[in-house]
DNA sequence: GAGTTACGGTACGTCGCGTATCATAACTTT
DNA sequence: AAAGTTATGATACGCGACGTACCGTAACTC
């Protein structure tokens, strides 16, 4: 058995409840972010299919009984996990820039998924966001709800500016700039900045020639 | 990986292997098939975390030892599965018409993930071809190679055609055809009709307004 | 018929799940 | 400082599925 407990870097963003302290122990948050953060390297090392809550007790350094205090599954767990990585890949900062902004909506897509664990957790995930409600739903309602709301503003901004034609379908614009990173992610591909680029550039100008553009 | 033993053709089309025939009960392809048949029904059914090869073994009239002397797993089992599904979602008539032709691939696609057992059947294993090659890159190989040579093919008739611009990049036409479809497979959207279009109309002329266009 | 082989069935050890139980450590209250 | 409260880590348990091993037998060839 392994015995590395390292608990490595700490995620961005966790939740910071109201949390009444009562007599007894109080439920030390250093325990539910060691086990996060355990979940989340076997995660990334095994997959969603080996992992095992035991594992994740022992590397967390801490009991069984706990994990199931706390969460009542192991989807559960993940999902929590997941919401917290996902977070900080998303706001588009207002460059003035319709061209880079866009390119800037593609490479935060990326670089969440090639540059932190959210990328091996969501990718360890898929199946279940498509498949289960119980995760997919809270996926939906969130991480995928501020992304579109993102790419909406950025959408937005680009029409106020003249840039992009006023009948653009924001829901459609999110999923033909971001739709092709996900598909690289599951069916191959490289995820780098030429990509992004190439994306934005295509949907920028249209598959169409000039002279056919009604066609 | 260990395949059958080269009883059936892994990819979709048709079953006409050099079998030598010896003494012995005739590896029957009807068990062959009914297995596949089973674990079809139960992956759409419960998903493939909840696949139970003692399961597909009943259901298929079959003995355990049965499944395990010509698979050597779950997911090699999936794989075939998958594989024979897939095929039959991919080709794109030539019509005449670019846009006719642009929207037929997305709504291959669609028709494919939403009227077909393939659907229910790639999403529970979304997950393993992102992440086990041993499953994702038989599939890459077969699969999404073949769709986007498809896609391909149109965006080449296309240019011949006058009606897209030449520098036009297939892999990424790919991508941004298909991907956006996959994007709402997993994180909810109406797969219909007009969400084709849509995606076709966006595409083609583009997200820049017409002044803009070397922006 | 004799020979061969895959077959269905079953029993087995292993492993992870999720639950239950318990003595104890950590902290609050008085 | 002592009493009270509560979450904790540890351990044991039953359950179910895995994957293996072994059987007697059915199906087929020669």
């Amino acid at each position: 058995m392994r015995v590395s407990r390292g608990a490595t870097s700490v995620s961005a963003g966790g939740l910071s409840p109201t949390r009444v302290v009562r007599p007894g122990r109080p439920r030390s948050d250093k325990a539910h972010q060691a086990i996060l953060d355990a979940t989340r390297d076997l995660i990334v090392e095994h997959g969603f299919s080996d992992l095992h809550l035991e594992h994740v007790a022992a590397r967390a350094g801490v009991g069984k009984s706990t994990i199931y205090r706390r969460w009542a599954s192991k989807e559960e767990l993940a999902l929590e996990l997941l919401l917290a990585l996902a977070s900080p890949h998303i706001a588009i900062e207002d460059t003035g820039n319709t061209r880079e902004e866009l390119t800037a909506s593609v490479n935060n897509a990326i670089r969440g998924l090639t540059r932190s664990p959210f990328g091996p957790v969501i990718r360890a995930l898929l199946s279940h966001i498509a498949v289960d409600p119980a995760l997919g739903d809270p996926f939906r309602a969130t991480v995928v709800q501020a992304r579109r709301a993102e790419i909406a503003a950025v959408i937005g901004r680009g029409i106020e500016r003249g840039d992009v034609r006023r009948d653009v379908n924001v829901d459609v614009a999110t999923e033909v700039l971001v739709g092709p990173v996900y598909f690289r992610l599951m069916f191959g591909g490289e995820l780098d900045d030429e990509f992004a680029n190439s994306v934005v550039d295509t949907l920028l100008q249209g598959f169409a020639t000039p002279r056919q553009s009604t066609m």
